[in-house]
DNA sequence: ATTATATATACGAAAAAACATATGTGTATA
DNA sequence: TATACACATATGTTTTTTCGTATATATAAT
């Protein structure tokens, strides 16, 4: 992975608490993250698009929902790159895991959050 | 530092391989960082100065040269996100350390490089 | 003082990224 | 087959970022 490739992904709000939150959860749809984010579909749907593409993220579709989570084969320096930003930054996320966790009617596959 | 911040400053080729030079060199000298990176000036210049307002990095005046080190305040996380970095991406800095080895009149307090 | 060197910044142009809205696709259910 | 839901993508626009050129500042040397 080239380093600015992967830092560019990062960079942007939307993107970088998608993949910290699928990184916490395991596995997250669109709309569990829409939910957690406050934010519309497209947008969503778009940053995970990004994200795909640029191979953090890869998918699986299960019945009416997608669900991303972080690509098994992307490099252990990323893969600590995350791990250390999610690690110190609680409050960061602090808000979008409360709205994640009151969410109604999330898919069957839910981890339990909290 | 908050975490979208930090990662916008790395998302750029120039500002990247600027901060992990200066950090395997301990501290450089703007006409350094031009010569390493073959970049003009002004585009050293600016991204340096992006990179110092964001707090990652701090300069020194010494007579006609201006050097940049790694800001020692910079939260912990972000300084192992650098070393992480650093470590696993000698090919992305190694034309760079090339030309800087091969720079000729590096001003006065230039470390061993190589 | 004048000139040279190192660095910073201002400015307008160009390129890239992000956005909202509208629409398309795939799956489930009635 | 028709409707509803989850998600993806296309399109045109706006915003942000990056850039080159020109110019300003600060130190050093003559």
């Amino acid at each position: 992975m080239h380093p600015v490739t992967f830092f560019k992904a990062l960079a942007d709000e939307t993107r970088l608490k998608c993949l910290l939150l699928i990184q916490r959860e395991g596995e997250l749809c669109v709309c569990e993250l829409m939910a957690a984010l406050s934010e519309i579909q497209p947008k969503v749907s778009r940053h995970l698009a990004q994200l795909k593409k640029a191979g953090l993220l890869v998918d699986r579709r299960q019945g009416q929902w997608v669900f991303y989570r972080i690509n098994a084969e992307l490099s252990p320096w990323c893969q600590q790159v995350l791990a250390r930003t999610s690690d110190d930054n609680d409050i960061f996320l602090q808000d979008n895991l409360r709205n994640l966790c009151q969410m109604g009617g999330r898919p069957e596959r839910a981890k339990a959050c909290c």
